[in-house]
DNA sequence: TTTCATATTAGTAGCAGGTACTAATTTGTC
DNA sequence: GACAAATTAGTACCTGCTACTAATATGAAA
């Protein structure tokens, strides 16, 4: 066997090992990789995979995350607002770079419950059409219009572009609990 | 001044600063309380506060809980889906027990997709109505039925209940990548 | 004022999971 | 057989702790 083809093989078990299980120790990895520990600190180095301790922080740092309420820019209360989002891996189908459009839907939903000040508005009804492929790493810039109020409903227009082509547009209808 | 209350307000301090920032070590904890590390390490004890690495770690593990993706029960591919899913506080609006949309809209999402056996089909429009508030603990159970199919489009239907009650229905059209 | 319990601080040894480095050992290939 | 790359072993040191002991400070009771 050739020993270079073995190390390369390894060290891509290595990346693909820690990206699913990232909390994994060398002592761990070392005895999923049938190699020593030693070998293990070699290959992260080389790599340029970060220890335990760091690999756990990320984690959790990046943890908020999931919430996907982007960066506000802009609100005018009960008119419109302005939003932006910088997609990244955490919100993709696993082994593609194709955002999920969950993750543009939460943004969007997040930004119609902003300009109408909820903090806890029930959405009664969306309707929300998906016009192309959001890719990891593009940035989600999210406009929204309050186009009809009545009472305590609220009807609320988002508009997402990526690049300035439109890929999201919606229309929420929200009620602020009485 | 009585130091016995002195402590108990210096503890209380620690408990907030803690819950607003859990990546905070002994060392710093200190400098925020004006006190020695010895004496912050005395007062997590007393309060039962795991250390900094523990916190960082439990962040970091509740992390992935935002897929929400629930337990799949039953899947006839391109016919039907059943799935629950059991809400917890880590879905609701701070500070109120009322779930988000957004998660449901997410769970209902997911079995759309799971029935039609696509890792990552895009959704071309979603139409969905919430018809009831879902409470933290509630136990969301949800069925899915594809009700077309044409080339490469499907349209699934997903119903939510609670309790044998709706709360959700929603119409998906989604698209398998070429 | 002295006494005493409580609060606080200081200091020690040891642990986990590393870094950074050096040195020895394997192993496939020329 | 010699050589370079790969692998393993071993050392000292680091951080952020635990668990423990001991010393010191301080407010209140006697």
């Amino acid at each position: 066997m050739d020993r270079a083809a073995l190390k390369k093989e390894r060290q891509e078990f290595l990346l693909k090992k820690i990206k699913e299980e990232p909390f994994l120790k060398d002592e761990e990895l070392a005895k999923a990789c049938r190699v020593s520990v030693s070998t293990i600190r070699f290959d992260r180095a080389e790599l340029g995979i970060a220890e335990y301790r760091e690999r756990v922080k990320s984690v959790a740092e990046n943890a908020g995350h999931a919430v996907n309420s982007g960066e506000l820019l802009d609100l005018e209360l009960f008119h419109n607002g302005l939003s932006v989002l910088s997609t990244d891996d955490s919100m993709t189908f696993d082994g593609t770079d194709i955002v999920k459009s969950q993750c543009i839907y939460a943004f969007a939903e997040n930004l119609a419950l902003s300009v109408i000040d909820a903090k806890a508005a029930l959405v009664k009804v969306a309707n929300v059409k998906y016009k192309a492929e959001v890719h990891s790493g593009e940035r989600l810039v999210a406009r929204s219009e309050v186009v009809r109020v009545r009472e305590k409903e609220f009807i609320v227009h988002v508009f997402i572009k990526v690049n300035m082509t439109e890929v999201f547009r919606g229309k929420f209808s929200l009620l602020i609990p009485a």
